[in-house]
DNA sequence: ACGCCTACCTGCTTGC
DNA sequence: TGCAAGCAGGTAGGCG
């Protein structure tokens, strides 16, 4: 399932390799994973010419800058694929839609379970402020113009130097969810899903019912620096590849044997060496240590 | 604000 | 072996 690192990863693979490609033409073979307001026709018109600029990642997104200004948003959801195929390379049927370069190479968006959406915004209003209530409204009423706009209701990026432990706290304090469940929440904090959640709260030795607003200052502090370890291990090692996940060179990431608990039921922890335990918040599986992270209130309200 | 539900999808695993 | 049910979970939208 790709979250912030597995979405960096393919976003640096297609910087590296698509930046300055033109897009001869489009094919788009799953209507529904192109996003309104383009329909499919449109949006393979409205691309064929372009040349790629740069390409980078907002979110769990991958932001395809064209030289023209606009953006296309690739959102791979659960087990959406960017992958760049050399000419010559058989077809994929779960290629959903598929961007023929002018080199003959294929930008192929692969999707198993067609969840991932693909948008084409203009420009801009990414490094802008959320809009307040009013204006808010009005841009929810029609699909957003500009790539800014997609984005307006998330969170910060936890790994931006202006995300500090500081910025944390402030967001945790007055909100009663469970971090778990604020973890997961995109509008909280961008990027972070179910693995990296676990992986996170593991780390920071914080229990995943935990009221967000009951941690002490150096709890937020571990919470922080855990939040940003276990992406950035995450990146280092081109993402966690279970079920679908591959970078763009088609390859799966080496995360998945380095975590430490997402998927490790009954394994022991890495610390303590007890068994890792399973449970479901929000319809989520989470795995946690249930020796290390012990919430007092859990416990009481488990009598 | 929050929690809970459903829909979207397909492939894999599990149980009979 | 076959077949159906259950499960995986990111996100949007609805309801209480």
């Amino acid at each position: 399932m790709p979250e912030l690192p597995e979405v960096e990863t393919v976003a640096r693979d297609l910087q590296r390799w698509v930046t300055g490609s033109t897009i001869a033409d489009v094919e788009v073979r799953w209507e529904r994973t192109i996003r309104h307001p383009q329909p499919a026709a449109r949006f393979a018109a409205e691309l064929r010419g372009a040349t790629v600029g740069r390409v980078g990642r907002r979110a769990k997104s991958v932001l395809i800058h064209l030289a023209d200004g606009r953006v296309v948003t690739v959102a791979l959801r659960m087990t959406g694929a960017l992958i760049v195929a050399p000419p010559g390379t058989p077809d994929d049927r779960y290629a959903r839609v598929v961007f023929h370069l002018a080199d003959g190479r294929q930008l192929r968006y692969r999707d198993v379970r067609k969840f991932g959406r693909i948008g084409l915004w203009e420009g801009g209003g990414l490094l802008a402020r959320r809009p307040r209530s009013a204006s808010r409204r009005v841009a929810e009423a029609r699909e957003p113009a500009r790539v800014g706009d997609v984005f307006a209701r998330h969170g910060p990026e936890p790994l931006r130097s202006s995300f500090t432990a500081a910025r944390l706290a402030e967001r945790l304090q007055g909100r009663s969810a469970r971090l778990k469940t604020l973890l997961l929440d995109q509008s909280f904090i961008a990027g972070v899903g179910n693995i990296y959640a676990d992986e996170a709260l593991w780390r920071a030795r914080l229990h995943p019912l935990r009221r967000a607003d009951s941690l002490t200052p150096g709890e937020v502090r571990r919470l922080h620096r855990a939040i940003r370890a276990v992406l950035r291990q995450g990146i280092a090692n081109r993402g966690a590849s279970f079920a679908d996940y591959v970078g763009a060179d088609g390859e799966p990431g080496e995360n998945a044997e380095r975590l430490s608990v997402y998927q490790r039921s009954g394994e022991p922890c890495l610390r303590c060496g007890r068994p890792i335990s399973r449970l479901v918040i929000g319809q989520r599986s989470t795995h946690y240590c249930p020796h290390c992270q012990v919430d007092p209130l859990a416990e009481q309200a488990a009598r």
